[in-house]
DNA sequence: TCCTTATTGCGAACATGTCGCAATAAGATT
DNA sequence: AATCTTATTGCGACATGTTCGCAATAAGGA
């Protein structure tokens, strides 16, 4: 039954906050059932598909909380908004491609050697779970190139 | 003679673009003298200064089309507004600390070995001109983690 | 000097969020 | 169940950063 991941929810929200509302538990389950790849803007119109007549501000403020007690993240990819997720999504990073806007996960150990390069010569701990990388798709790029070249 | 560069940019802009005004004209030698960590809003303040009087919108518009004929550029810096910069400027690219906001350049070399490795797996051309690596920088890292462990 | 039209300045519109505040309602206490 | 405290909501105003329409201006060729 779906009713076991709702009253999952409602048990972690019973813990990490002060009020369960069901404008809160239904911001949390839209952000679980369609599982990133959400805008705050998407959520307003999912919630209020949900539980009609939710203020846009209430959708903002959650999202905040939510984020603030480790339920749900949002990674910025490329020009378009930040998207939602929930915070247990598996831990990929994302390559957004600036041409056709398609974005695609990535297993975390692909980035894990500039990290450790960066962390080596700079000191800086790269952060790819919070901003996509940006570039090309494979897609594109063909069709950038040409077909002609498609080999090289 | 600081007139030397001045006359270079205007016979580039007269190459280039169909008309070379004061406003067009001053927005590009205030972005290649400040050379770059420029956003649209210092642009528009440092412009007023050289030619008061200068519409914002003119600002935006002029940014557009310098970056359209490659003039300049611009580099998305965490979740700062973006900074423009010469086309010209080096190459390098740009570490940016979500905590204290400073930024460091680094040579493009630091992040071949990743963007090979992408286009190996997935076929995809990472572009980090465009957008800056995020993360924690070494300062606020040893702060965050407390002294006393520095050393791991 | 005249003419064409790219460019400007202006103000309105827009997109995405944030904020203050009175009204509401969760959930603890009785 | 009634009450009480206060977190949360909805609302509308505000903020920020950028774009747009349009009439007026001015660059650069004729």
């Amino acid at each position: 039954m779906t009713d076991t991941r709702s009253e999952e929810l409602v048990a972690r929200l019973k813990e990490l906050t002060p009020r369960v509302t069901p404008q809160r538990r239904v911001i949390l389950e839209a952000i679980c059932d369609l599982d990133g790849h959400l805008s705050a803007d998407d959520l307003v119109a999912e919630v209020t598909r949900r539980l009609p007549g939710v203020s846009p501000s209430t959708v903002y403020r959650n999202l905040q909380a939510l984020e603030n007690v480790g339920l749900i993240s949002h990674v910025h990819m490329g020009h378009a908004v930040a998207q939602y997720q929930p915070a247990d999504h598996g831990g990929h990073h994302h390559l957004v491609c600036g041409t056709c806007g398609r974005t695609q996960k990535i297993d975390r150990k692909t980035t894990s050697k500039l990290q450790r390069s960066l962390a080596a010569s700079h000191g800086f701990e790269a952060d790819f779970d919070h901003f996509a990388i940006y570039g090309t798709c494979s897609e594109c790029a063909q069709r950038r190139d040409g077909r002609s070249g498609a080999g090289r």
